[in-house]
DNA sequence: TTTATTTCTGATAATTTTATCAGAAATAAG
DNA sequence: CTTATTTCTGATAAAATTATCAGAAATAAA
């Protein structure tokens, strides 16, 4: 479904989210221990992640990544800073673009599933999904 | 959401099906032109759906693949067989394995999309789609 | 100002996926 | 039986994704 980078990414995003939320800003040795990925790819990822001003960055001592204070950001921006957003517009099927004029077999099962992928990510904050994990109802590794 | 090699896979076994009820059996050439996909790839593809039953071949002149005769192929089958089935049973985040006793923070959201993907592809018969394909209603490439 | 800490940047390596190729095995048709 | 056709098999190559590393740039604290 999603690249192991937009996994990492998501994972990541929550965590620092949680951190935030706590006045903490985490820096990749954390990150990468809480959410058990490589150490210097979700490095590269946070950084992508800062670069497009998702996250929050500092450097230096005490340092680290964090989120800007109430943020409204939802799973969707993240997927597409990540993967792009051919997962919500692409046709499952592979041809150049998916278009109802000119549709492959599979387009209006599709479009259902991809509609629902689409309006939940769009509709799901990270702020909501983080407040679960503070509480430690969810979990972000084994 | 699927793979390059699911995409052609699907796309070629919908070709095969709409030439099968027509009582021919087309050849590699054939189905990577008709699907517009790399020859050679689509060769190796078509190969493994072979070998586990999926479309069944003919070797020698005249030869090529085709399907069982009233063959109730869905597309999860396919799926299953070239991506395996992570994309039905996995964790959206990449956990070693999705459950609701241990959930990631999208559990639940990923839940019901990914429920509806899976019954959308258990319950779409290869028959039924290029039924619509034969009657020129819906495309497998530009 | 100096030092320690940390993100950031660019280069590189490993792995997986995608794609190609040459030739063996099978088989229908003449 | 011979030949032409086609799938099948295994080796290989190219590209993309995943992962690592070394060092520069920034910054807070002493
Ligand atoms: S054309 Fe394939 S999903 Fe729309
Ligand atoms: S645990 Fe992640 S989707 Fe179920």
């Amino acid at each position: 479904m999603f690249s192991k980078a937009c996994e990492y990414g998501i994972r990541s995003v929550l965590f620092i989210a949680e951190q935030s939320q706590l006045d903490k800003r985490p820096n990749i040795v954390e990150i990468a221990k809480a959410v058990d990925s490589p150490e210097p790819f979700t490095a590269k990822i946070c950084q992508q992640l800062a670069r497009s001003g998702i996250i929050l960055s500092r450097k230096g001592p005490n340092g680290g990544f964090y989120l800007e204070k109430d943020s409204k950001l939802t799973l969707a921006e993240i997927v597409a800073c990540i993967d792009g957003d051919s997962i919500f517009k692409g046709c499952s099927l592979g041809l150049p673009q998916c278009s109802a004029a000119h549709p492959c077999p599979v387009h209006d099962q599709f479009n259902d599933v991809r509609e629902g992928l689409k309006k939940m990510c769009e509709n799901t904050t990270v702020t909501q999904l983080s407040e679960k994990l503070r509480k430690g109802e969810t979990f972000l590794k084994i």
